[in-house]
DNA sequence: TAGGTTCCTATCCTTTCGGATAGTTATATG
DNA sequence: CATATAACTATCCGAAAGGATAGGAACCTA
């Protein structure tokens, strides 16, 4: 089995190499950018799996793993990455990349992970692809205060001013207010568009 | 390896029997329904993989599942289903199943999984659970005419009957109308709660 | 051709919204 | 103590929204 690895790190490089080595059956090549790769891929026989960094010089985003992709013979290009979020991995997957390899795999899974995929299998890890994407405590909860949030919580329940007053036991003026100061903290020009981005930024 | 596939369809299980055995290195047990699996598990020496299938007797859903994960060694248990959703196939890689094996599978693939997962790794197939669960073609779209429809997408990008009225080339009564006849279909109490109704839905 | 449905336009009127402005109270914070 | 901020109340006014109602044009169908 032939495998060629492309990273800018000799470091990760050298291990990987020795880690796949040491199983016997795999043979390895390196580049230590994309053109490097793509050199070897021209000159060299055909590989049965070929890892690229994402983050190397060369690939700028994805475009590299497509050039790679669609170079001759049809090879199998995975790729890796060591920051890589969940949209870029399902984008590199859509592409028709043969996997997507994190650099914190176990270097045992990250053996069997080359293997799975020389034998023609997608490979990605589950826990990986199936995390829930969450927000990152959205920076526009903490700009609002309780009552503010209160207000805001009616309003994406479609509630109206005289509504949200009546549950939060205010006046309807100060329900008003609040309405200003959301539309002025959330950037939206009616309620509308302030119930909306609040659902899209995932509160309540 | 050794492996236990226990399925209630006769033809199912001696096929994958067949394409398994036919590997050489791999070793198979049968069961039809659960209660008979955990009799092997009980008598039989340590398996490298167990295939339940999903809808036999005695699984009841993923309690089954789940009662051979929690057997004796921590041996590796995999699901495998031919109608089950995403959501199930990652309730049973939550609950620890070593894998999610949809029917559909090629005979190659099935092979390179129950490999992969006897491996000690998590297997499903990224494209079954990346799909994005699209709603099946909402009821409301369809109660909707085209141009409610235009006026809806107004609504959802949180402008005025008057901006309405503009983009489609209508005068402002006609949008107003068209809301009404929205927040009827919808079941909405006024353009807010309507927006966001129609966001819910995944429309637009 | 008559009857029905759908889509569009329009007017009248009431309610709600949204902005501007002004002021009170309580609680931090320097 | 002075200041700032948060939270609340209040009034005025124009703009927007929403309901009721009526009618016209296109299209399908009996």
């Amino acid at each position: 089995m032939r495998v060629l690895i492309a990273d800018d790190h000799d470091l990760l490089r050298d291990t990987l190499v020795l880690f796949l080595e040491a199983q016997g059956d795999i043979e390895t090549c390196t580049a230590g950018d994309l053109f490097g790769a793509h050199k070897l891929i021209d000159s060299e026989a055909r590989f049965d799996l070929i890892l690229l960094d994402l983050n190397m010089p060369g690939m700028n985003g994805l475009d590299g793993l497509k050039q790679t992709i669609a170079m001759k013979d049809g090879q199998r290009v995975a790729l890796l990455s060591g920051e890589a979020t969940k949209e870029i991995a399902e984008q590199a997957l859509e592409a028709g990349a043969a996997g997507f390899v994190p650099k914190t795999l176990p270097a045992k899974s990250m053996i069997n992970a080359v293997k799975f995929m020389a034998m023609g299998e997608q490979y990605a890890p589950i826990d990986f692809m199936t995390a829930v994407e969450e927000s990152p405590e959205h920076p526009l909860a903490q700009k609002l205060t309780q009552r503010e949030l209160q207000v805001l919580k009616g309003l994406t329940e479609g509630k109206s001013n005289k509504e949200i007053a009546r549950d939060l036991e205010l006046t309807e003026p100060t329900v008003k207010l609040h309405m200003k100061t959301l539309y002025r903290k959330l950037d939206a020009a009616n309620r509308t568009q302030a119930a909306l981005i609040a659902r899209e930024a995932g509160l309540f």
